[in-house]
DNA sequence: CATTAATGGAACATCAGTGTTCCATTAGGT
DNA sequence: ACCTAATGGAACACTGATGTTCCATTAATG
């Protein structure tokens, strides 16, 4: 709910949950408390998800399109935690949820070593792309009511690839 | 800054204009006559910037060279619109924003016929990814203070050839 | 069946953002 | 220098979201 909408009215977030607002506010103290719940729970699922895919194991790019299905299979949180910036902005230093960001840059630079992925661009900018088409993948699945395991080989397609046909000739100048 | 944060209050809208908050609302009736005016604004210039571009001239993989180039020179645009999806919400069929939309699919099928686009995706699929990459080089560019022809080599190089090193032996299963 | 805990509706005060009015000040044009 | 229009500050009412209290109802437990 709070990441179709980070400023969903509490009301609405308790309809949405079946309960009353009265007893949204029993279990969380204030607005905060709840957004904070979440995040930890965001964090938590995707954690998860990241660990089950085991991308410290196999070739890169088989590591890879496991990441990509663990993180579309979670869309709903990572679009809760980063489609909105300002949701992760008050915890800046303080709880960084950036225990899945590590892993992730891991793989990317075993992958640049090992010659799989470009090592013309930052491992930095890998990780947003990566991030960038599960989100476009996920949200484009949501709209459509797509199945998820053609998403994520569209998806995985993409970040392989590109958009252009599988010839080499064409480089940038 | 409406961009950077749709729900900026006016009182922060006009301190950022360097006007008082009286005289925003002598321009505009109100919150709404505002957005409006941003976003009439915003494609008119994302709308000229497409249109210098000429995609429907030159080679496909040039044309979207050029669109890429176009579309992160009006970011902020950009990012405003389609950031935040609830911009764009109340004027569904009404003032449809998409004569922008049009000619990027126009081109994406050209290339595809063309031989130079993957043929096996949506061309949708191609206008979120082109979208989408822009966005995040954009989003980069403006966190890290990137000079603009750097991101831009980037966002094309990613969306041409993906994330692998460009030999044509990774396909998918 | 009786007791207890949880629920959710209603009502309330509070607060932030909005839209409006009024007026003193200031910038621009003559 | 003078007149006019634009500006922006202060104050106000209004609205919607929030957090709280109280109480009737319901579900779970013995």
């Amino acid at each position: 709910m709070l990441g179709r909408d980070y400023h969903a009215t509490l009301a609405d977030i308790a309809d949405a949950a079946g309960v009353g607002r009265t007893t949204l506010h029993r279990y969380f103290s204030d607005r905060t408390g709840l957004i904070s719940a979440a995040i930890e729970d965001s964090i938590a699922a995707i954690d998860e998800s990241v660990a089950d895919a085991a991308i410290d194991q196999g070739s890169p790019i088989e590591a890879m399109r496991r990441l990509v299905t663990a993180m579309v299979a979670v869309g709903d949180r990572l679009v809760f935690l980063f489609g909105d910036p300002r949701v992760l902005e008050g915890r800046g230093a303080a709880k960084t949820p950036e225990p899945l960001d590590d892993p992730v840059l891991t793989l990317i630079k075993r992958g640049q070593a090992e010659g799989a992925f470009d090592p013309d661009v930052t491992p930095t900018w890998i990780q947003r792309v990566l991030w960038s088409l599960v989100y476009t993948g996920y949200q484009d699945a949501e709209a459509c009511g797509l199945p998820r395991h053609g998403i994520v080989s569209t998806v995985i397609r993409t970040l392989e690839n590109g958009i252009h046909t599988s010839n080499p000739e064409h480089r940038q100048a």
